[in-house]
DNA sequence: TATTAGGATGGCG
DNA sequence: CGCCATCCTAATA
């Protein structure tokens, strides 16, 4: 990825506040840090890794993100002969039964896995430092869902400051937070044509911010005590958060988050309904069987585990049954 | 041939 | 005991 100035300069918006982009501009130390425990020498670039990043923050939504990636990375867009440049997302290797081959890049996705996390760890400490910012700053809770009229106009006000927006605080004046986190993208477009996907997008970090500021919090009173780091509050919020063992159902939710990296093994049919579709299930079971150090791990045993939660009400078949194809009973 | 459904069993925290 | 991981049979697409 030679063209790093792409990532950099979004067409339309700069999509972020000062401190996140200064976190951006970082990125060749990142990369050097990143590098650092490949040992096989193998010095390519690691195209998508910081939108990777930005995957937790941004749904599919975030049309910008996907755009400047396809653009930025467009040799690989094809589907056909994608090479191989993250082991992750390589589904060639995936002969289930008798692969000598796929030892070698299993090391080397956990290596690459465990820097991802690193950064987005790092990228996801700075936004919550803005979100904290402005909170303080506007007198309004981080949790969109608790805002009332007054609060929304404010959080439109500064979100119009932050990324030199029209001014478009009247066509939401009717609207308190719950209104607001229910409408879709779409409905962002009726009340302002212009601003909708920075408006929709940038609500959806504080969104997710508060979503896992909540399960974190309220799952666990052990690090209350010491509210002070953030970055662990987040880098752990998802995955190994009260150092629970993770469950399969929130393994999965956790790589539907990502759809930069995962998408092409795991994505939503339904979002709002909680449908998704497992494409490529041997490169979704190698994954689990990764977290879980399972390396015997397939789909096979996967899908026996995703069944349990029939009975459990956690997991089931969607009404039109299809192959790969599941719902989360209560979607988020 | 891959996927689906679900029974049985055993390991582990 | 809950949550798989593993193995297995039978049915289905």
């Amino acid at each position: 990825l030679g063209s790093d100035s792409a990532v950099l300069q979004p067409p339309h918006s700069t999509g972020f506040t000062e401190s996140s982009l200064a976190l951006l501009k970082r990125e060749d130390g990142l990369e050097m840090v990143d590098h650092k425990p490949c040992l096989d020498g193998s010095d390519r670039g690691h195209p998508g890794l910081y939108l990777s990043c930005f995957d937790m923050l941004f749904t599919e939504d975030a049309a910008w993100l996907v755009r400047v990636s396809d653009s930025s990375t467009s040799t690989d867009i094809g589907p056909r002969l994608e090479p191989c440049q993250e082991p992750e997302q390589c589904p060639v290797i995936d002969s289930p039964g008798l692969g000598a081959s796929p030892l070698s890049p299993t090391l080397e996705e956990q290596v690459e896995e465990r820097s991802l996390e690193q950064v987005q760890s790092l990228v996801v400490g700075e936004v919550l430092k803005d979100i904290e910012t402005a909170c303080k700053l506007l007198n309004i809770t981080p949790d969109p869902m608790e805002w009332n009229c007054g609060n929304v106009q404010k959080w439109l006000l500064w979100t119009e400051h932050l990324y030199r927006l029209p001014q478009v605080g009247k066509a939401f004046h009717d609207l308190d937070g719950k209104d607001l986190c229910s409408m879709s993208e779409e409905d962002f477009r009726q009340r302002s044509p212009q601003c909708s996907e920075t408006l929709h997008a940038h609500l959806d970090i504080w969104k997710s911010a508060a979503w896992m500021k909540e399960r974190c919090s309220g799952g666990e009173t052990r690090m209350r005590g010491t509210s002070q780091k953030q970055h662990k509050l987040w880098s752990e919020a998802d995955s190994s958060c009260s150092g629970q063992p993770i469950h399969l159902w929130q393994f999965l939710r956790e790589l539907l988050l990502k759809p930069h990296s995962y998408g092409r093994c795991i994505r939503w049919l339904n979002k709002e309904k909680g449908i998704f579709k497992i494409e490529d299930s041997a490169h979704v079971a190698r994954l689990w069987g990764l977290r879980k150090n399972r390396p015997a791990m397939n789909y096979d045993k996967l899908s026996r585990s995703i069944r349990q939660y029939y009975k459990k009400g956690i997991i089931r078949k969607p009404d039109v049954s299809q192959r790969l194809v599941y719902q989360f009973v209560h979607p988020v």
